[in-house]
DNA sequence: TCGTATTAGGTGTCTTGACACCTATCGACG
DNA sequence: CGTCGATAGGTGTCAAGACACCTAATACGA
């Protein structure tokens, strides 16, 4: 049946070039482990993305950040981060305050039961990233930032 | 005040390991990658998500494929297939027919509109595929498969 | 062969994401 | 000054995703 053997054929070179393999198994990695560091948050009631958020606030510390430079730093583009903010502040984890000297400015800051939910997940997180990515070796693991950190600087350039 | 301190050594080190580091590098990557296929897609009316069931059903031939295949074969996790589906119905890019045998099973096929529309996208996307990994060589792409392929087999195993 | 577990598919409902559009404030320049 | 563009933030609205639950058909052992 010569549909099968199509079917084979099709199978067995599914890439049409080595650039999309590389971006579909990047993808498809990013998604199982993102799954993953999901189903950890979800016992915690907030989601990767308020995560996310959560850690950029504990970096920027008390001097907290703005949305937009909250946006530019996420892990994912998020259009719409001002309701993100709006959950994360419905849950008391985050509060934000209009800034007294240019009153366009809402500065946002971690909480300190934002705070303590962040040191409660420190550990289970890194277990979980440790679990995932037992079997690279630390070579390996430069290597693919070295890589990924490579494929996503050199889109922007003309 | 031994809380700025450590809040200090921490917005230096905003990873707390080499796992971390290599996990947000792999999303923020396929994050960005992504962000650039959706934009294209976008012009031809479907998702990421809609393109990537289309071209599974074009590797599935005419035998097309039932709605838990299509599922697992999916690039991203995605509950909800059905309705996914229904879209490209409606679309017309898909039909489905329950099987006659086990009447259980309802088959999804790709349509004419849906295969055309693959072949309309499938130059453009090679080449954004091809623009945005333009900076890796092919021994560096074959790296970054197999080792974000090993990154996502592992972490099944107990 | 009858009851039960299993598997395929679908639906109801709430939350979240996407996108266009709106308001307020600042700053620079006529 | 006052107007106008730029910038920060927010809202309205619809589509898409998430999750629990439901129905139908098949498989299979008591």
């Amino acid at each position: 049946m010569p549909n099968d053997l199509l079917r084979d054929i099709q199978q067995s070179k599914p890439f049409s070039s080595l650039e999309e393999e590389a971006f579909l198994n990047l993808a498809r990695t990013a998604s199982a482990l993102g799954d993953g560091l999901e189903l950890l948050l979800k016992e915690f009631g907030i989601s990767a993305a308020q995560y996310n958020v959560l850690r950029i606030l504990r970096g920027a510390g008390q001097a907290g950040l703005c949305r937009n430079e909250i946006r530019d730093r996420l892990v994912a583009r998020m259009p719409d981060v001002t309701r993100l903010l709006d959950r994360l502040e419905t849950l008391g984890l985050v509060r934000r305050m209009r800034d007294t000297e240019d009153r366009r400015q809402v500065g946002t800051f971690l909480t300190k039961a934002g705070d303590e939910l962040l040191t409660t997940l420190d550990e289970p997180i890194e277990n979980a990233h440790r679990k995932q990515l037992r079997h690279l070796t630390a070579d390996e693991l430069r290597t693919l930032i070295a890589l990924t950190t490579r494929a996503r600087l050199t889109h922007l350039d003309p």
